[in-house]
DNA sequence: GATTAGCACTCAAAAACTCAGAGTGCTAAC
DNA sequence: GTTAGCACTCTGAGTTTTTGAGTGCTAATC
């Protein structure tokens, strides 16, 4: 009919996803009126959810159930959620606080902290994505020998990110040799990103200058081989929260979603795309096409370690989800992380 | 009745742990017959069956069903495989090769991958304890100034094993100090185990040579501190397997192990104790009152990375698990990680 | 004209019931 | 010692019944 949501259109629909997100059942006109204090009839109310369901903003399972939102109606909710963005309660704030301090000054540590707390403190599953180590500021490379023919290469950023790799070599290497190559390497990289630096070996490598000297096109040889690989770190946690809900209660939706997240890469993928934009980003349902994820959501935002390293995390839960809840909680903890990583 | 076993009663207690791994269904005199060709007709089986009931090795959910082994049973029956070990096939024993070489040389790596593939061959979870860092050979020590008042401590061990630690200092150590601190340290500490380096910091801290080099004393506390975590790194993979059997179909059986497996100290513990005992040992069921299992056994082996560096590695299934064809995947798993990350 | 009470209708989920079949234990025959 | 036969038991699958939440429509009401 009208196509434009009236205000009590509008009221009622808040209502149904608010009753829904808490029980997971169906709503009906009945349960409205009482919960709500809407000065209106169950009969009322019908006509209007009969309306919003003719805008395709509900549907009912069957004839004689309540009615569930539609993406259509989250994607409206959480939209109008984002504008009038409430703030965490001072105490969810310092819970937040103080574990994130709790997990000390390692990076790494400080994201897997994070990832469990999101879990934690939203009940569903948190996930965090290292920056890609290319957007770290390279800041010493190490070469220490093991033994006769294995060469451990040690690479740190800027940041405290430690990335360590196991070569072999065929012919023995002198210790000296191994720091002369370091010193070498360390004056030569000094202010450059990981990424450039590998540009930059590469390139070296096809020099002219340094075919000549044996030793140097090792190190670079060696060193190249060190930065390789940058496969992204990812901490997922809280898989279990969301055996409690509901609507996965049936163990086939439980394996397909576990068999989903055991693969890493589809999660990368989904969380890759939220990097591009700013701040707290929602996927609602089949929004986002990359996963068949039918009836869950994610509520990201990017956060920075550093002047162009930006990570993502974020929450994952049923479309069925407290967004109201989770959404400043995964904005607060987006900032801190920031803060506490990027400060330093 | 007899307490003895007879050969016949052994026969059909096999046949019907045999029966009931491949179909998670409760066997019948009649099944066995059938299937097991032997020469007997079920009306004997029965008898047979009932005396093994009353040993306590078999049990019936009901009057009118079949019969289900016993924690027991299962005992008996894996001790008898335990005697006459069948070899891997050639075609398991190569994939298995295989996927090992895939994995690099990075110790971490290995352990990963061999998790994986313990959970992929034997289709169960695979679980694979790193070795203590407190029993690697200590090898060398790096300190690398990040900025004025953080320093990045590495811990590097002979067998390419890395620990790195963030350290925050109150007052700034110039770079070439912390070579100092670090070749002298390098120097005082060769040799050692991990542990013992440990022990050293400690009474080194303590003497008073010390005290009157400021210094050197920074070196031990600095040190001291990066060596002080020995969290055991555990890998555990293939979660999403434990789903696919039936006994776990409900979903309340289900979230209580993703519950118990979520704390992985919980594991942890249990594991801790089958490095006591060398080669594959088992766990049936209850037999490990650690964690209430209920339904859970655990197929475990140790292995070698050095002289004294043992880890564990294994598979955790339900208690109805192959266990003539895990035991040997158990077992040659093990030997090869032991030959690759030990040799070297 | 919007709202609401009233009522017939619908449909899923729960409860109650039926029934076939797999399995047992016992007894008597081989 | 083994087996055929039989009465008995119990679960699980399938059906039917019942219940109740909920709807849509119509007519009365504000």
């Amino acid at each position: 009919m009208e196509d434009q949501l009236s205000d009590r259109g509008k009221r009622i629909l808040e209502a149904v996803i608010e009753d829904y997100i808490q029980t997971a059942e169906p709503v009906g006109s009945r349960t409205i009126t009482r919960s709500h204090a809407l000065a209106l009839s169950p009969a009322t109310v019908r006509n209007v959810m009969s309306d919003l369901e003719e805008m395709g903003l509900l549907t009912s399972p069957h004839t004689s159930a309540g009615r569930i939102p539609t993406d259509k109606a989250y994607r409206l909710y959480v939209n109008s959620i984002l504008e009038a963005r409430q703030n965490l309660t001072a105490g969810k704030r310092d819970e937040i606080r103080r574990r994130c301090r709790m997990a000390g000054k390692d990076p790494a540590e400080v994201l897997k902290e994070a990832s469990r707390l999101l879990s934690s403190t939203s009940s569903y599953m948190g996930v965090v994505i290292a920056p890609r180590m290319a957007a770290n500021l390279f800041h010493q490379m190490e070469f220490v020998k093991l033994s006769s023919h294995r060469i451990l290469a040690i690479l740190v950023s800027q940041n405290g990110t430690v990335q360590n790799r196991l070569l072999e070599i065929d012919e023995e290497i002198a210790q000296e040799d191994l720091v002369r190559m370091a010193n070498y390497l360390n004056g030569m990289l000094q202010g450059l990103t990981i990424g450039q630096v590998r540009e930059r070996l590469l390139a070296e490598l096809q020099s002219e200058k340094v075919q000549y000297d044996s030793l140097m096109k090792k190190a670079i040889a060696l060193s190249e081989q060190t930065i390789r690989t940058d496969s992204a770190e990812i901490f997922l946690e809280g898989q279990a929260n969301i055996l409690d809900q509901p609507e996965f209660a049936d163990a086939a939706k439980m394996r397909e979603i576990f068999r989903a997240f055991e693969k890493k890469s589809t999660l990368l993928d989904l969380l890759d795309r939220s990097m591009q934009a700013e701040g707290v980003q929602i996927f609602i349902g089949t929004e986002s096409p990359l996963l068949k994820m039918e009836g869950m959501s994610l509520v990201t935002s990017t956060y920075l370690t550093g002047k162009d390293t930006v990570g993502v995390l974020g929450v994952i839960g049923p479309t069925r989800m407290g967004y109201g809840r989770v959404i400043p909680i995964v904005d607060y903890t987006a900032k801190l992380i920031s803060r506490m990583l990027e400060g330093e």
